[in-house]
DNA sequence: GACGTGATTGTA
DNA sequence: ACAATCACGTCC
């Protein structure tokens, strides 16, 4: 190929197999640290290590997308096979991506919040418009887009289509830690998150809960009551 | 700290 | 039909 951006990939092990997602995302969030994202989408291989996570149950979890809806056309994904992925289109601008876990039938996932970037960097550079190197994965939106996700990936199962993630083991070093999920305003308190303690690619997140509901900014015409 | 952006969902 | 909400990112 013309590219110069298949040369000395890093394939730290062997594919992660469906049943290491056959289990709560509770339990499958931490295993996920340490391991290899990668992504071929576009004939470009793009690539990072795993470094935070949020585990998303089912109908008791006032955070999930399955909190007590059941079945939605958005959802659907979440209820299906352990090992493909759950793509949703968030905010008008963001991708968020997450790894399907349970059995078939039942509600639960892990949402991917930051990446270290591996390979590919120049082409998730390009795609994070010449942003920092510490700023190209560290959201969840963030890793989307330097990975060249979007909803076409949804519900397709990993190795099948544009994305796999390989065992990785955790990082030498690495302390874990369990904190309460970023930017949901049910569910914040629930210590679902997890990340290496003192990483330079874990997200920010944010302090405390979203400032309540945050208001659709109106915008009173003139002379206009306010109510 | 505030605003963009559009799909999704509950409510009418 | 409508309007609020939203697992965020960016610039002020």
């Amino acid at each position: 190929m013309a590219d110069s951006n298949d040369d000395n990939l890093k394939t730290s092990g062997e594919p992660l197999p469906r049943e290491f997602f056959e289990r709560s995302p509770e339990l499958v969030a931490p295993d996920l640290l340490g391991c290899l994202l990668v992504s071929t989408a576009h004939g470009k291989i793009a690539s990072g290590i795993i470094v935070e996570t949020e585990a998303y149950l089912g109908s008791h979890d006032p955070g999930s997308h399955a909190a007590t809806k059941g079945i939605t056309a958005r959802n659907a994904t979440m209820y299906g096979p352990p090992g493909t992925t759950y793509v949703y289109f968030t905010y008008g601008n963001h991708y968020m991506l997450n790894l399907v876990c349970e059995p078939n039938g039942i509600a639960g996932a892990v949402l991917l919040r930051a990446l270290e970037p591996v390979d590919g960097i120049d082409v998730m550079t390009a795609r994070r418009k010449g942003r920092p190197l510490a700023e190209l994965t560290n959201g969840p939106g963030k890793l989307a887009q330097a990975l060249g996700i979007d909803s076409s990936d949804n519900g397709v199962a990993l190795g099948s289509g544009r994305l796999q993630v390989y065992d990785g083991g955790h990082r030498a070093g690495g302390r874990v830690v369990r904190t309460g999920r970023v930017g949901l305003s049910a569910g914040h308190e629930l210590l679902l998150r997890h990340h290496y303690e003192n990483d330079p690619y874990v997200s920010r997140g944010r302090t405390g809960p979203p400032s309540a509901a945050r208001r659709r900014t109106r915008t009173p015409g003139s002379g206009g009551s306010i109510e």
